[in-house]
RNA sequence: GCCGGGGUGGCGAAAUCGGUAGACGCAAGGGACUUAAAAUCCCUUGGGAGGCGACUCCCGUGCAGGUUCGAGUCCUGCCCUCGGCACCA
C-alpha cells in the first residue's frame, strides 16, 4: 500500500479557499433559486483587537448550519457585514487618537482576512458596512419613512452630561455617578430635545407575536420581561381645590389602604399642589434630585427621601383626606408619574411610610406580617368589600369606582419609546433640517444620503454642541420646504438603528436606487434561521422586529416578523469570566488556526460544550480533534488506494453503526447539538478503524457529514477519492431505519429495579422469551431467590424488570 | 427582590419519552514499537470492599424528603452558581 501523505491543514485550507473564491462556490443564484435558504448570523462590530474566539465560535456554529442546509439541497445565502458605527468605535478612536474614518476600514480589512481564513461560506459579493454611505443612505431613508408616518417624533428627555467632556455620556460610561473618563467629575442630568421612535405603540403586537415565533423560551421570556406588561387601573384622587391626580396601580383591590399619595419630583402638578409654607423645601428637594445623574437616580442608593407638599387629596374609596408627597422613588417615565401609596402591601411604600411616620393600614389579610404583597388573601378594613378575594375585589372595586368616574381599567408597559438621538459624531446624521418657519423638515429623499462630513477633530468642545455643528458649510442649509436659511440636525442616530434592518439589505446590496429589491425580498425574506448571541436578546432583536412591523404597515415589506426562527448560542468565557480587553483574557483565534488549522479549531470550539450554552476556553483538548481528523485523513487515503471495483460491502455491524450515525448526526446538526454530532462521528470512525474496514463506501458518507464541520478537509479527501465536483455538490447521506436496526440487542435484566444481568436476544423478542431467558441467568436467579415473580416490566429491546 | 439557565468522575461533557449513569474527548498511569524521543498503537482509569481468578457486592448525578417496579430525569422544600431586569407602582 502506498504511504499516506501527512495532513498539512495550512496547505489544504489555502488551496480550497482559493478554489471556492475562483469558482464563486459560495454565491448562490439570488434571482431564481430553487430552494432559497437565508442563513443569517449577527454581524460583528469590527473592533481593533480583531475577531476574537467568541466571534469565531458564533460564526462557526452558524456556518455549520448553513453548510448542512446546502448539503441538504438548499440554495444557501450566507452573507456577512460589519456593524461599524457607534460610540464603541468612536471612543476607541478617541483613545488611540486616530480618526474612525481611517481606523474602521483597517479593522474591517483585518476582519475580512480572519473571516476568510476560518472557512465561512460567506457570499462576499453582498458584504456590507453600516458606515458606507450607500448603506446609511437607506438608514436615513427609513428614518424619513417613520418621520412621515408620525412614528418618529421629538420630545424632551434626560441625558447624562459630563461638564468636563462638555458632552453627553452613555449610561455605561457613568461609574457610580462619576464620569468614566474624568473620575473626579460628577455627571449631571440634562434635559434635551431628542428624537424618539414610538415603539410603545407596538408593545402589544411585539408581545403577542412572540407566541408564534420559533425562538427559545429563554429569549422570549427576556423580551416579555423587557416589554413588561402590567394590567391594572388608573384611579383618580381629587383635591379640595378640584385638581385631579391620576395614579396607575396594579392593585386597585388595596385602595382602602392608600394612606398618602406620591408624585414624581418632575410631575407637572407638584407646583400647583405645593402649599406656600412648603415651597422652599419642595423646591430644594427637586433641585437636589435634578442634580443626580440618570444612573444613580435609577440604580443607586435606594434609601427613601421625599417632602410633604402641604396639601391633601381624597381617597376615592374611603373619602378621607390623605397627604400628598413628592419623592424620587416615583418615576415620571412610568405610569402617570404618581402613585397611591399602600404601605401595608408594598415594600417601597412601607419603607417610606416608616421613614416619615405615615399611617400603615392592613387591607388584605394574608397571614403574613406587613408589608405583605401576596395576592392570596382576603380583604379587611375595606367596607363592603371585606371578605372578598383579591381577584374579586380587584374587579369589583374598579367597577364601583368606574361608575363614579374615578377609575378606568388600564394596561401599562415597562417598555419606553426608543430614543435614537446620539449627541455624537460617528453615526449616520439624522436627516432633518430645522427651519424657523417650517419647524423640523425631512431631507428630501433625492438628497440622501446626508453624508457624515469629515471632521478631523471630532471631539466635543466647550460650545456644548455636537461636533457636527462646527462644520459650517454642512450645518447651514436651505429649508427644503420654504427655501429660507435652515440648520441641519446635528445628532446622529443610534447604532441599533443601523442593525435593525441590515438583513433587508444583504440580498439587495447591488441596488443603489432602492433600499431593497421587492423581488429579492420576496424570494429571500424573512430570514430562514438567525443565529446570534443572547446579549442581543432584547435590544437588537426587539428593534429589528419593531422596524420590520412599521415597514410592513407602511407597505415596504410583506412580513411583520423578520426572524421566525432564532437560535441563541452561548458565550465563550475564559477562566470563568467573560472575555474582555480590560480583563486581558481575550483569546484571538489566529495563532490556533496557524498551529492546528481552521478545521481543527472550528471543530474544537464546537466540541467544547453545547453550542447553545457556550463554555470555558481551554486549549487542552484541541489535540483530540486533530487526532480524529488525522484518522479520517488516513482512512480516506487508504480507501482511495483501493481500486474502485474492490470496495467491499460494509460489514453488518459497521453498516448498522453508519446508519445510526447518520440518524444522530442529522438530528444533532439540525438542532445545533454539534458537540454530540462530533462524538457520534468519532464513534463511527473508531469502529471503522477497529474493523480495518475503511472502504470508500464506509468513508464517503462520513466525509459528507463532516463537511459542514471541517469543510476544507472534507473537500480535499473527497477529491482524493476521485470526485471532481465539490463535496458541497454532493447530497447528505440517507438514513435507513431498517439498516440501523439489525442484529441482536442486549437487554438489561433488573430485579426490583437493580441491574442483575444481561441477556442477548434478537430484536423484537417477546416478553415471554426474554423472561424465560432471564430466569436461566445465574445472577438473576440468585436475586430472585426462588421467590415468585409478582410483576414484570418489559421495555422492548431495552430492559426487563422482575419484581419479586 | 423578581424572572430565566445551570449544579453529573481529576477536567470538558453525554444520557431524545422516567429504563444499563459517565458515551465522546482531554489528562493521568501501565505496556508495545524505538538506540532514544516525538508520533502511533494496545490496556487501565467514579469511590469503596472482597476474591488466585473469570469476577462479585455496596455506595454514587448540589442537599433533605416524596412519587414509582425503576429517578440525573417527575413533585415539595432548601443550598450554591451564572445571566437578565431592578424603586416599573
Amino acid at each position: 500500500m502506498s504511504p499516506v501523505p501527512s495532513y498539512d491543514p495550512t496547505a489544504v485550507e489555502a488551496c480550497w479557499q482559493e478554489r471556492w473564491g475562483r469558482e464563486h462556490a459560495n454565491e448562490p443564484e439570488l434571482d431564481r433559486p430553487a430552494l432559497p435558504f437565508y442563513n443569517l448570523m449577527m454581524f460583528p462590530y469590527p473592533s481593533a483587537e480583531g475577531l476574537h474566539v467568541g466571534n469565531m465560535f458564533a460564526f462557526t456554529g452558524a456556518d455549520i448550519y448553513g453548510r448542512f442546509k446546502r448539503l441538504q439541497g438548499y440554495d444557501v445565502f450566507e452573507p456577512i457585514g460589519f456593524d461599524a458605527f457607534g460610540i464603541h468605535s468612536e471612543n476607541y478612536a478617541l483613545s488611540v487618537g486616530t480618526h474612525p474614518a481611517k481606523l474602521i476600514p483597517q479593522n474591517i480589512e483585518a476582519f475580512r482576512r480572519q473571516l476568510r481564513r476560518f472557512g465561512g461560506m460567506f457570499d462576499w459579493r453582498h458584504e456590507l458596512s453600516t458606515t458606507d454611505p450607500r448603506y446609511y443612505k437607506w438608514t436615513q431613508w427609513i428614518f424619513l419613512q417613520l418621520f412621515k408616518a408620525g412614528i418618529a417624533f421629538r420630545k424632551k428627555a434626560a441625558v447624562n452630561w459630563c461638564p468636563k467632556d462638555m458632552s453627553v455620556v452613555a449610561n455605561e460610561q457613568v461609574i457610580n455617578g462619576y464620569c468614566e473618563r474624568h473620575p473626579d467629575t460628577r455627571v449631571e442630568q440634562r434635559v434635551l430635545e431628542q428624537w424618539f421612535f414610538r415603539i410603545t405603540q407596538y408593545a402589544e403586537r411585539l408581545l403577542d407575536n412572540l407566541d408564534r415565533l420559533d425562538w427559545s423560551d429563554s429569549t422570549r421570556t427576556l423580551q416579555r420581561n423587557w416589554i413588561g406588561k402590567s394590567e391594572g387601573a388608573e384611579l383618580i384622587f381629587e383635591t379640595p381645590a378640584g385638581a385631579k391626580i391620576a395614579v396607575f396601580t396594579t392593585r386597585p383591590d388595596t385602595v382602602f389602604g392608600a394612606t398618602y399619595l406620591v408624585l414624581a419630583p418632575e410631575h407637572p402638578l407638584v407646583d400647583q399642589l405645593t402649599a406656600s409654607e412648603q415651597r422652599p423645601s419642595v423646591n430644594a428637594y427637586r433641585r437636589e434630585v435634578q442634580g443626580k445623574d440618570v444612573v444613580s437616580r435609577r440604580v443607586g442608593d435606594k434609601t427613601k427621601t421625599g417632602v410633604f407638599l402641604g396639601s391633601y387629596a381624597r381617597n376615592p374609596a374611603t373619602g378621607e383626606a390623605i397627604p400628598i408627597w413628592t419623592a424620587d422613588y416615583v418615576l415620571m417615565e412610568y405610569g402617570t408619574g404618581a402613585i397611591m401609596a399602600v404601605p401595608g402591601h408594598d415594600v417601597r411604600d412601607f419603607e417610606f411610610a416608616t421613614e416619615f411616620h405615615l399611617p400603615i393600614r392592613e387591607v388584605v389579610r394574608t397571614g403574613e406580617p406587613l408589608p405583605s404583597v401576596s395576592q392570596d388573601g382576603m380583604l379587611v378594613n375595606s367596607g363592603e368589600f371585606d371578605g372578598l378575594s383579591c381577584r374579586d375585589a380587584h374587579r369589583r372595586i374598579v367597577a364601583w369606582l368606574q361608575a363614579k368616574g374615578l377609575a378606568t381599567p388600564q394596561v401599562q408597559y415597562r417598555l419606553h419609546d426608543w430614543c435614537i438621538s446620539r449627541q455624537r459624531y460617528w453615526g449616520p446624521p439624522i436627516p432633518i433640517i430645522y427651519c424657523d418657519r417650517c419647524g423640523p423638515v425631512g431631507v428630501p429623499e433625492q438628497d440622501l444620503p446626508v453624508e457624515l462630513p469629515f471632521i478631523p477633530d471630532f471631539r466635543p468642545d466647550a460650545s456644548g454642541v455636537s461636533p457636527l455643528a462646527r462644520h459650517k458649510e454642512w450645518y447651514y442649509v436651505k429649508c427644503p420646504s420654504c427655501g429660507a436659511q435652515g440648520r441641519r440636525e446635528t445628532d446622529v442616530s443610534d447604532t441599533f438603528l443601523d442593525s435593525a434592518w441590515y438583513f433587508l439589505r444583504y440580498p439587495s446590496t447591488e441596488f443603489d436606487d432602492r433600499p431593497w429589491d421587492p423581488q429579492r425580498t420576496k424570494t429571500w425574506l424573512p430570514v430562514s434561521t438567525y443565529i446570534g448571541g443572547n446579549e442581543h436578546a432584547v435590544l437588537h432583536l426587539l428593534y429589528s422586529r419593531f422596524v420590520t412591523m412599521a415597514l410592513q404597515e407602511l407597505g415596504h415589506v410583506h412580513f411583520d416578523e423578520p426572524f421566525p426562527k432564532l437560535r441563541a448560542h452561548g458565550l465563550i468565557i475564559k477562566d470563568g469570566a467573560k472575555m474582555s480587553k480590560s480583563r486581558g483574557n481575550v483569546v484571538i483565534p489566529d495563532a490556533y488556526i496557524q498551529k492546528w488549522g481552521a478545521d481543527t479549531f472550528r471543530m474544537y470550539l464546537m466540541f467544547l460544550g453545547p453550542f447553545q450554552e457556550g463554555g470555558d476556553f481551554r486549549e487542552t483538548g484541541i489535540v483530540g480533534i486533530r487526532r480524529f481528523l488525522d484518522k479520517v485523513w488516513t482512512t480516506a487515503h487508504e480507501a482511495a488506494a483501493l481500486t474502485p471495483g474492490a470496495s467491499p460491502a460494509l460489514p453488518p455491524d459497521l453498516e448498522r453503526k453508519l446508519h445510526q450515525t447518520i440518524k444522530k448526526v442529522t438530528a444533532d446538526t439540525e438542532s445545533l447539538d454539534y458537540n454530540t454530532a462530533i462524538a457520534a462521528m468519532m464513534e463511527y470512525v473508531n469502529l471503522m478503524r477497529e474493523r480495518g474496514a475503511g472502504s470508500r463506501g464506509a468513508i464517503e458518507p462520513l466525509l459528507v457529514m463532516l463537511a459542514p464541520y471541517a469543510p476544507h478537509l472534507a473537500e480535499e479527501l473527497w477529491s482524493v477519492l476521485g470526485h471532481e465536483q465539490s463535496i458541497f455538490e454532493a447530497r447528505w447521506p440517507a438514513y435507513h431505519a431498517e439498516l440501523a436496526a439489525t442484529g441482536d440487542v442486549e437487554i438489561v435484566v433488573q430485579v426490583n429495579g437493580k441491574v442483575r444481568g444481561r441477556v442477548t436476544v434478537g430484536r423484537g423478542a417477546t416478553e415471554q422469551q426474554v423472561v424465560a431467558l432471564a430466569l436461566r441467568d445465574e445472577a438473576v436467579r440468585k436475586f430472585v431467590d426462588g421467590k415468585p415473580v409478582r410483576k414484570t416490566i418489559y421495555v422492548q429491546d431495552r430492559l426487563l424488570n422482575l419484581v419479586v
